[in-house]
DNA sequence: GTATGAATAAAACAATCGTTTGTTTTCGAA
DNA sequence: TTCGAAAACAAACGATTGTTTTATTCATAC
């Protein structure tokens, strides 16, 4: 009865629920109950709930971390073997995935901040095989940008950018603090959650 | 068999596997089993399974918590109605987590970054009630220190303080990146990791 | 038309889950 | 010593878990 895009429907699915009650807390039959799909589907098309894991994080970090290394790579060869401005820097890391998942996949922030704080067999590795290389790079150019800095406070500071980074993308799973004065639009505004996080760390690096 | 402190050595017990594991796949038998008493244990001295997590996260938040205003009230009384200087502030938040977690709890940071970014049925209340008025006092706090910044812009980069800072809690938990030049007990040392977050959100809060 | 293989479906699998039961042990007060 | 509440225990509860099996559907190639 249903139709031909199962696979897809499962993988949106799996993605809404595990935002909301995290991996472990959901069922495969949660997911193909609202994926409207058979229970046996999931392993049919996955292997395992693991492989549904994986997949789906696969599917949503290697573009944003191939438009990092993409726009690292034009930077570069612009600046022409300059350093590059440190703020430049920030934004390359950062503008991909904010905007790809802020964006375009309206929950996927939430799986991945969590995957990060909940580590799952094999899928560290996996994160740690996409995202390492781009990490040594952005280290290396942040430290031709800021030479008086020792690498391990290079290091350091690149994992607080990444902490930042995560808790804003699960800022829209949160109830917001109750702030008097507080505009609600301007805080809910990516381009406002981009352009303040850019600033939080720039700063914060050179600090 | 075992002695008259079943409850803390379940609670030790959870504490470790919550932070190796997580909340929902730690099973209460891993629990008991650790912990070397019995399976109805848990259910006679906390109820239920959430009912051990919130005793446990309640002990762990509310000591901090109660530090952090009781240096906030402190320093103000001193300061005498004069704004506060933002790098001491920044630290009266930070430093009694870090201080208490890293050093006396070794394995509750983990735990409590995972809960950030996993909501549990009337957990995140709790934690909203706990922290709640000391957050309102710190933006408070900030916004006489930097007048010249909008209620938005304090209350986001104070998200982003506090998200690097669970960064660096977990950071134990983690595998370190391999970055070249990276002198390993530099950056194992807490106070060196306190000094730079500490750095690290002063200037990104003036950024 | 028939055969082939992928996709879906229904049902059952063994295992594990949190919880509850009824009983036994422990130990200080009467 | 006796009593009784607190604590610990073994055992089982019903429900749910991920996974597997078996059968059916359905389109495409022969």
């Amino acid at each position: 009865m249903p139709g031909p895009d199962t696979k897809q429907r499962i993988l949106d699915a799996a993605q809404t629920l595990f935002a909301e009650r995290g991996f472990p807390a959901t069922s495969l039959r949660e997911i193909t109950k609202l994926a409207d799909v058979n229970l046996a589907a999931v392993n049919y098309h996955f292997g395992s709930k693991d492989g549904l894991l994986k997949e789906l994080v696969n599917e949503c970090i290697e573009p944003i971390n191939k438009e990092r290394i993409r726009q690292l790579d034009a930077a570069e060869a612009e600046a022409g073997g300059q350093p590059l401005v440190l703020r430049d820097l920030v934004r390359i890391f950062i503008e991909p995935a904010v905007r790809e998942m802020c964006e375009e996949n309206g929950s996927m922030p939430c799986v991945l901040s969590r995957l990060h704080h909940e580590p799952h067999a094999g899928l560290e590795e996996m994160m740690a095989d996409i995202l390492g290389p781009t990490i040594s790079r952005f280290i290396a150019a942040t430290h031709r940008c800021l030479p008086h800095r020792t690498p391990e406070e290079l290091m350091i500071r690149g994992h607080f950018m990444v902490g930042a980074m995560l808790h804003l993308l699960d800022f829209n799973c949160e109830e917001l603090m109750p702030v008097p004065g507080v505009n609600k639009e301007v805080i809910s505004d990516y381009d406002f959650r981009l352009e303040q996080l850019v600033s939080f760390c720039t700063a914060g690096f050179d600090g």
